[in-house]
DNA sequence: CGAAAGCTGTATCAGAAATTTCAGAATGTG
DNA sequence: CACATTCTGAAATTTCTGATACAGCTTTCG
């Protein structure tokens, strides 16, 4: 009924076509039924579902094959071919450099806070690599792929949710893994059984909280190994930990920004999954099997 | 011509076939020149050489199509289709799967790893930015500082710390603002109260979890405003989001970076508070005063 | 309730793509 | 140097895929 006007579709200051997955969910709404199927299918294992033959897609999408043609059509493609080398092309752009779609430049005001708030945050992830001492970061990758340790984590109000983040993913990664509150009422007991073989690792930046504090000081007590993720400024978790890797987090808000410990934390999990893969793949599998009910 | 017995080459104890790529390496000596030249440049733009036709990768590779063939034939496929079948097959459990990004040769350099992984991150966070639509962000900002509504963060299995995350912080910016478990156990109750005014702010990436779905689905028929993050292929919740903002999340792991989630929900914090400002301030320092006393 | 418009699937066709054939070129061998 | 073997490509062949026309059906709007 609408889109009549077609012309001002794209007046946004936009760098490169977007994804087509991106424009197939703008025009989602001006989809006739079928070509919703279409798209769904297409969006759900995209962009493979769109690499075979028309029959395939058609049967797999549960509607007939001028229905498909009638589809690629109307994204704008000449013909199925032209729309499969486009798929092709898109795929091995963002294959084969995940940073080729950064643009240097820094574009019109699409969205000035968005836009500045990231380049702030992208400074610090920068920063944050820069001083981190490649053997401090080795030594961790190495203890936590140690199988006979038994490791924690732990952290603050905002900085505990990182803490789970990094537990949900070590948790399939391997054995021995869990989370600890934050609140000393929580883990007063737990302590008894915390020993040399453990490890701590916490979050804390500023604002440090005074139970996580207390919890990786009296866990370092007996002898527990405690890794830190903070601040430049240091938690002063720092005097008993063993490892530490600080992150930078400010930024143009009212709030630190974790941006740097979360990627401290995605480039441990990727560095210790890669190095225990002989375990972690079957681990993985049995978890994917497990999850995989319906497909 | 090796005299381990060229026909029953599947002696080998291996699991699977790990990639055709490496099969191709091993054989290749056996190969003529022009089965060479097509095994150079399918390896070189792996696997997307193989996915044109069979007279394109004839031309690429300086060689006929007949030669093209009898290549295929010898890697032991049917023919070219099954073939083409084979490498979207193998593409596709690689990329969708963190099972297969298994990369055996290259291990232990320390901070190399932790460098290239933060490059990719931040290519992650610069498309991000730049293909999210400035007015949704904006919309979602007016949205979550409209203090008459009430705000609902929920996840899945990873990105449930993401939505905690926001809680956490979002909690002490404004009021009425609490944390939903994916488990529809935990949820179907509350969805009573679930009305137009509430906001439903869902964290969803791809292994696109069903309870998340279910959650969204049911407080979106309740009239209640969905805001979806989640990545450019886009959770099934889409279809029921009023918002959608996606972020890129490919990396060089076996797992996905949630770090476009985390700056998108950063800087949806960094808005809010601001544009909040006048009653966010009061609520900021009264929390200051709170934790000050207690320990 | 009726008519018009739009959507969708069946049947069919045109054409492109994969495959086979076969003769000539290249390589190795006695 | 001649022969045998292998390899390669042009052209013929066949298969199969993408595209189209048309009719039935559903939805929408008067």
């Amino acid at each position: 009924m609408n889109q009549s006007g077609m012309r001002d579709d794209r007046r946004l200051p936009r760098a490169d076509p977007p994804s087509l997955a991106e424009r197939i969910r703008l025009e989602m709404d001006a989809f006739t039924p079928s070509e919703k199927r279409a798209a769904h299918l297409l969006l759900s294992h995209y962009p493979f579902a769109g690499l075979g033959t028309v029959a395939e897609f058609a049967s797999r999408a549960g509607i007939s094959a001028p229905s498909v043609l009638r589809f690629v059509t109307r994204l704008g493609f000449g013909g199925f071919p032209d729309f499969q080398k486009h798929l092709r092309e898109e795929l091995e752009a963002q294959l084969l450099s995940p940073l080729a779609k950064a643009s240097p430049s820094d574009k019109g005001q699409g969205a000035p806070a968005l836009a500045s708030f990231a380049e702030a945050v992208i400074g610090n992830l920068r920063a944050t690599v820069e001083n981190i001492a490649p053997a401090e970061f080795e030594a961790v990758v190495a203890v936590l792929s140690d199988p006979r340790r038994h490791i924690h984590f732990t952290g603050g109000r905002f900085t505990g949710a990182l803490a789970r983040y990094a537990e949900s993913h070590f948790r399939i990664v391997r054995s021995q893994v869990d989370f600890i509150e934050g609140q000393p009422a929580l883990w007063r007991d737990r302590m008894i059984e915390i020993g040399k073989k453990d490890v701590i690792v916490a979050f804390d930046i500023r604002r440090y909280q005074e139970d996580v504090t207390a919890l990786c000081e009296t866990a370092a007590r007996q002898g527990a190994t405690v890794v830190l993720l903070t601040d430049p400024w240091l938690s002063p978790i720092a005097r008993v930990a063993r490892h530490v890797l600080p992150a930078h987090i400010a930024a143009p808000s009212n709030w630190d920004s974790s941006a740097g410990l979360l990627l401290l934390t995605e480039a441990l999990v990727a560095a210790v999954t890669k190095r225990l893969w002989d375990t972690a793949k079957p681990r993985m599998e049995a978890v994917e099997r497990l999850r995989g009910g319906t497909s």
